[in-house]
DNA sequence: TCTGGGGTCCTAGGACCC
DNA sequence: TCTGGGGTCCTAGGACCC
């Protein structure tokens, strides 16, 4: 039996909008909504303050079209910076308590308080964690507390703003059970849609659906919503996973949509430019690079390629995206284009990936096949790969060797 | 409700290898 | 030459989340 755990999950309400309100004391308690430019078709609302939702404002809403519903709104571009500087000060406070903090997005966290609650009431400490916040930040937020990570997020969300939920599993039956399907996290529209279809409509009938029909419907994810419906769910609070980066991408909408080759260049110079720089940012590169393609009618084609080495550039992000392209569009006029570098590594670890990879080709072609034996037997199995790391300058003064170790090497050849 | 931009995870089929 | 079964990687697309 596994040791009951105690999870929080820290959820800031309208953080956006919370944090121009912080700033900006002359906005609080009135309608105001983070939005892009209004003029341009990108103009929808990224998030809006608890005073704009009361009058039917909501995300992803046309800026035009909020208006048009409140005209008071009070409309401020996005300015992650300061977001982002708000975000760090909240984790701050988190990693006070317990390193146990994992970071999901700017604006939510889990924590693991286990230790932590042996000593001190979790609803305390949850109170003291909310008010810090409040009053150190002056940032309202949501806390849930749970025996792990999906209640723990269920538990968040039922009480906004500035609300402390606790959610015992033996509540799942009386609490979550009769709500409609589509409230659980990981149910979206289209998977709503086909539950529905089988007659499940609340999260109770998810939880005692048979699981061959789930798994037989929705693979692996129906199984798993099936457990996390009966308030099962072992993911740990992983605080390296932010370290864990997948992919860096950038797209746009464009303002019209386009057809030019010079336009379709343009934006694509622009875009790899934008990944390079945060590829750069975080000393990353990438063996994968995608390319998006959104048309006119809202039909998304992707490209993609696996390279042998690892690029970074923008130069090269640039070429392979135009050299995937052709492939991916059919003439119609083009809404939006993205570029993705996925597969990173670390820029430090990629010098290995590259001579690895030489060393393989090497192999191949070269009639030099026996003499890497050789030398393997001798020097042992990394050792071509060092030569050639040294060959390659572009990493040499990582790789040392010992004076003593170049003699032998040096004998090694001469006498072969 | 006519839909931005950043991501992650999953699937299914094909290629290729042992 | 035909036959499996298992595993991994790649690609395209979809679903979901904030």
């Amino acid at each position: 039996m596994k040791v009951s755990r105690v999870i929080f999950h820290v959820d800031m309400n309208s953080f956006y909008a919370s944090v121009e309100q912080a700033h900006h004391p002359e906005l609080k308690g009135k309608p105001i909504a983070i939005a892009g430019n209004p003029k341009e078709r990108r103009g929808i609302i990224v998030t809006s303050s608890y005073e704009a939702r009361a009058k039917g404002i909501y995300t992803t809403m046309n800026v035009t079209e909020a208006l048009k519903i409140c005209p008071e709104l009070i409309l401020l571009p996005p300015d992650f910076p300061k977001y982002r500087e708000a975000s760090k000060a909240m984790f701050t406070i988190l990693r006070s308590y317990t390193h146990l903090v994992e970071p999901v997005s700017i604006d939510e966290g889990y924590m693991d308080v286990t230790e932590i609650a042996k000593e001190c009431h979790p609803l305390e400490l949850a109170k003291e964690i909310q008010l810090r916040i409040y009053n150190e930040l002056d940032l309202p937020c949501s806390i849930g507390i749970a025996p792990n990570k999906f209640l723990a997020k269920t538990a968040s969300d039922m009480k906004k703003p500035m609300g402390i939920t606790v959610l015992r599993k033996r509540e799942v039956p009386e609490k979550l059970w009769p709500l409609n399907v589509e409230k659980m996290y990981g149910v979206g529209q289209s998977m709503a849609k086909k539950l529905k279809s089988l007659n499940m409509y609340t999260i109770g009938d998810l939880a005692n659906a048979d699981e061959g029909l789930l798994k037989e419907h929705f693979g692996k994810i129906g199984v798993r919503l099936k457990r996390r419906a009966n308030g099962i769910d072992d993911r740990e609070v992983d605080p390296e996973s932010i370290y864990e980066t997948k992919s860096v991408g950038n797209s746009t909408t464009l303002p019209v949509d386009i057809t030019e080759m010079e336009d379709i260049e343009k934006t694509f110079r622009h875009l790899s430019s934008k990944v390079a720089e945060r590829l750069e940012a975080k000393n990353l590169c990438g063996f994968t690079i995608t390319i998006q393609i959104r048309d006119c009618h809202w039909h998304n084609h992707t490209k993609s390629k696996t390279l042998q080495n690892p690029i970074y550039l923008k130069t090269d992000i640039y070429q392979e995206a135009m050299q995937l392209f052709p492939k991916a569009w059919d003439g119609t006029p083009i809404r939006l284009l993205g570029v993705t570098v996925s597969n990173v590594i670390d820029k430090k670890r990629s010098a290995e990936q590259l001579s690895i990879f030489n060393y393989e080709q090497f192999a191949k072609e070269e009639p030099i096949y026996e003499i890497i034996h050789e030398m393997e037997k001798k020097f042992g199995k990394g050792i071509i790969q060092k030569g050639i790391d040294v060959k390659k300058k572009s990493y040499a003064s990582k790789t040392s060797f010992s004076k003593d170790f170049l003699e032998d090497l040096k004998d090694f050849i001469d006498e072969y």
